[in-house]
DNA sequence: TGTTTGTCTTTAATCGATAAAAGTCTTTAT
DNA sequence: ATAAAGACTTTTATCGATTAAAGACAAACA
């Protein structure tokens, strides 16, 4: 078989999303650039929802015909990429099967569990090594080596490490910086959160995220930036999976962040590194707290 | 086509290298292990040896018949796994073929270049990726970002960052911690360097890696440890890219090493650390040197 | 001049096949 | 009792083929 037309799926319900939306389909130029793929795909897009009825061509433009329905739209499980796909479905079987540390991935098995072909598979593990919690010799198999004790420490300490530094460098931007109304705008949002936070406090892992990254990309340093992605995945997960206190402990992290982010606006930096590492600690603590296996 | 068999080839002339330095052949299963490859690929070589008359069986063991010369070999060129093949052959690629910041990488263009497959291409780019100078956005092609000036930058801030911390964790390293007959050995083949560095200046890169690597795994950290990769495939390539002033350089570099070492010794924190900053300004400023294009 | 479209070429994503190498029993030898 | 070898199964490394998507260029249009 070949490549999978995926990206055309998951535009066209992005497109149906957008005309739900009231957005205009003035070009197939113009779709292709709004939806960030090639003018090949858009086509495709405006032809078949042309031949389902959904649009019309209509002087230059075109013109939605009738609101989109459910069945409208390809089903979730065909949309998502290969690799998003792979990196959900892998963290799922890893919890679900209870793959435990030191145990060996095969590829060909992942391969058959999650009918994707072995190829896939091997490009995917690649990638996540970098991640630091599977690792493979060439030639054998790669071994998973566990989200434990060992593994927190580890990427607290590079995290303290680089966010400090964040630290250090955010406050000394110029005024003029894209930097301070976007962490002006994060305040009023935590501040927001915390106000209805009953209600919303599912939100939190991506204020968490947003948050941090906003703070890494500050140093401007590919390095930092793409240790962040390891952060982002682990901190991902480790969300999903472990849901004691889970209110508790997003309106207790939202308080820190609220508190960083105060002493960054003031630009006191010791306040801020004082803060930012009580927050990392409490970070620290609740991910042990759930990879204790 | 298949899985080439450049392990069988590269052990085969491992193997004529031991028996060259009277190594004794006692089993097959031996071989194996001292190989580190498995029994299927040690029984190979040595069908093949006493094929080609340069091992005979003998009481349960093998014995070399003759030594072997450069012909009994298997040539250079078949004997690198595909991996570290590809790895020199694009970072030469590169300078060669003077691919600019800003290029693209065609995976097809390179397999065909360097006679590959397009997925071994694409896996290698993949791996390499991790080293932040080369780049992708899902359905597009590569992108080489080029080791410039914000490269040099960046990489030795979490540098510095990663060995400053280094120092401070390898200083309160128990007594009977390993690292200190390490660092000590390290003294002497510094001293035995300078002695002898007008003959043997080129064999600096190979130490000031391992002094590197020596620091940082002394750190007990996973991705600090695998920063280090980076920072030794830069270097690598650097080293034998310039070669201006490349004794002087290599001096220098050895004296900074040893003020580094004596000053660890002595757990002199401070010393060691401003001893650490002032060498890694050095590499910073010579690594800009030569990346300025 | 700038944007859209049609047409065509190039490139990447994904797959399954194949041979080398690893791994696993069981048997044999010391 | 180990350790080696034999016989066999499983797994990885590597490849080339195929189709979706991107990209390039010229013509048409505003």
């Amino acid at each position: 078989m070949a490549r999978s037309d995926k990206l055309y799926k998951r535009s066209y319900n992005a497109c149906l999303d957008r005309l739900a939306l009231g957005w205009e389909v003035s070009s197939i130029s113009g779709l292709a650039r709004d939806l960030g793929v090639s003018r090949n795909t858009a086509r495709r897009i405006v032809v078949t929802l042309c031949a389902n009825g959904l649009l019309v061509e209509q002087g230059g433009g075109f013109k939605a015909l009738r609101n989109a329905i459910g069945t409208d739209y390809f089903s979730d499980d065909v949309v998502l990429s290969t690799e998003d796909f792979l990196e959900s479905a892998f963290m799922e079987l890893i919890l679900r099967e209870d793959i435990r540390p030191g145990a060996r991935i095969r590829e060909a098995v992942i391969a058959r569990q999650l009918d994707v072909s072995t190829s896939s598979v091997r490009e995917f593990l690649i990638k996540l090594s970098r991640f630091g919690f599977i690792r493979k010799e060439p030639g054998k198999s790669w071994v998973f080596d566990g989200f434990n004790r060992a593994y927190a420490d580890e990427l607290h300490e590079v995290r303290l490490l680089f966010e400090m530094r964040a630290i250090e460098k955010l406050i000394v931007l110029p005024e003029e910086d894209r930097f301070w109304p976007s962490i002006s705008r994060m305040l009023t949002e935590h501040r927001e959160f915390l106000k209805h936070y009953e209600e919303r406090y599912l939100e939190f892992p991506k204020l968490d995220t947003r948050f941090h990254r906003l703070l890494n990309q500050a140093s401007r340093n590919r390095f930092m930036d793409s240790f962040q992605d390891v952060i982002a995945l682990i901190f991902h997960y480790h969300y999903r999976w472990n849901k004691v206190d889970e209110k508790e402990r997003n309106c207790t992290a939202a308080r820190e962040h609220i508190r960083i982010i105060e002493a960054i606006i003031l630009r006191n930096t010791q306040e801020a590194k004082n803060a930012l590492e009580a927050h990392l600690k409490t970070a620290e603590v609740t991910l042990k707290k759930s990879v204790e296996w």
